[in-house]
DNA sequence: TCAAAAGTGTTAAGTTTACACCCATGA
DNA sequence: TCATGGGTGTAAACTTAACACTTTTGA
């Protein structure tokens, strides 16, 4: 059938998703050695092409399964990137996304399987084609997002140390917390609830474990940290 | 040449363009009636098919200067919208943009030929696709950008009264603001300088003129307002 | 017994908010 | 002379930032 719409021309559209977890004191991102040419080895972000009957939003999901073994993975979209000569394998827009996942929930087969790599965000290698440009631009969505938003604990463990929780924010957020102020504001916010456990693998006193409470968040959804 | 990308599917892009303005204290969008089929007569966001040779970013500035008939008008990318259904004539994934002009500038001529139209931003018809949920995407994006950037200059003529910037924010904030306040923080900032004009348009004795500074801007581009 | 991380409050500085009247002018 | 929009300052409430010592416990 030929519609008005014939007339313009087609192109590849593929996804690329900056994973982010969090790792000892360190916020990461997933790399893999590019599998196919051109340009096959080099250091790149997870991605792959849009199918013809799905959403963009759901190409980023499959990925994101597909790569980690994990579902229900916090993911937003960063944006499109569409400069003509980006890919010097063909013409190809490629949608950023980025997600946050706790570390210990990941297949790490899967990430064998596929060659993926954590690493570090304040070291990263060289990276194929914009891929540099999508992380700053995912890390500085998420900073916005972080002191609003609940959803650094997407990148903890379902209990966690008021340490941890503050390592997590200095880590996005790229500069040190006092402790007692973070902890005081921490205190404030109904969500964040005491649970009866300890923790004892940083210290030998022991470190009290906290939850995030979904539904007080629901009841009271705003807060700045 | 068959290359490893051959096997995927290619996909229409188009983008959308939300182009603000501000007239009489309303913050307005530029909509048009859709020119061709499917759904033609409807009413829908500025947009165009990406030509094969051209950047993403190109493509919603030429669609903006057709239209307009302005240069250099101030642009951000929103976001891309891909569900599957969304085009009801074809798949086609579309990148929207938001774009801030001053109506001053606008070439009426062009705006009449394309049967554009600027409607009040709290008095919209129902739109064309996902048109409207692009719209308030892009609106909440100016909302946030507006408190720390100084963008809203692009909406006004280059000498404006302080009346009038803050008819500007109040309209894109969509809450009231105290004058005293508002205009002690504005004194604050070193880019917004005053000039000798003054409108009388408004009131007998007239306002003072004023006019943003981009060098003063440059040395010192830290501000909240 | 001591090293290492956990936990805990107060004060000063800075920011934000609320609020009401006089001024200048042209009609 | 009066109606209209322009222009101006202060005090109270709130928020943020700076700062140091005690506790617990396993090795």
């Amino acid at each position: 059938m030929t519609t008005y719409y014939s007339q313009y021309p087609k192109f590849h559209v593929a996804v690329d998703c900056i994973i982010f977890s969090f790792e000892n004191g360190k916020l990461k991102v997933l790399l893999q050695r590019r599998p196919f040419e051109p340009r096959q080895g080099e250091w790149s972000l997870m991605g792959g092409f849009v199918k013809r009957d799905e959403d963009i939003d759901d190409a980023a999901k499959r990925i994101l399964e597909q790569l980690t073994g994990i579902h229900n993975i916090y993911m937003r979209q960063v944006g499109a990137f569409g400069s003509v000569n980006r890919d010097s394998g063909d013409r190809v827009i490629s949608i950023a996304y980025f997600a946050l996942l706790d570390i210990d929930r990941v297949n790490k087969d899967l990430n064998h399987e596929n060659s993926a790599h954590w690493e570090d965000i304040s070291d990263l290698p060289p990276l194929l084609f914009d891929h540099t440009e999508m992380i700053q631009a995912a890390l500085k969505k998420l900073r916005t997002l972080i002191s609003r938003r609940p959803i650094g604990f997407q990148l903890l463990p379902p209990n966690f140390t008021l340490t941890q929780l503050q390592q997590l924010y200095e880590a996005i957020l790229d500069y040190k917390i006092d402790k007692r102020n973070f902890r005081k504001r921490v205190s404030e916010l109904p969500f964040i609830e005491k649970t009866e456990g300890i923790d004892k693998s940083n210290s030998k006193r022991g470190a009290a474990l906290y939850r995030f409470n979904e539904y007080a968040y629901q009841l009271e959804p705003n807060f700045k940290l």
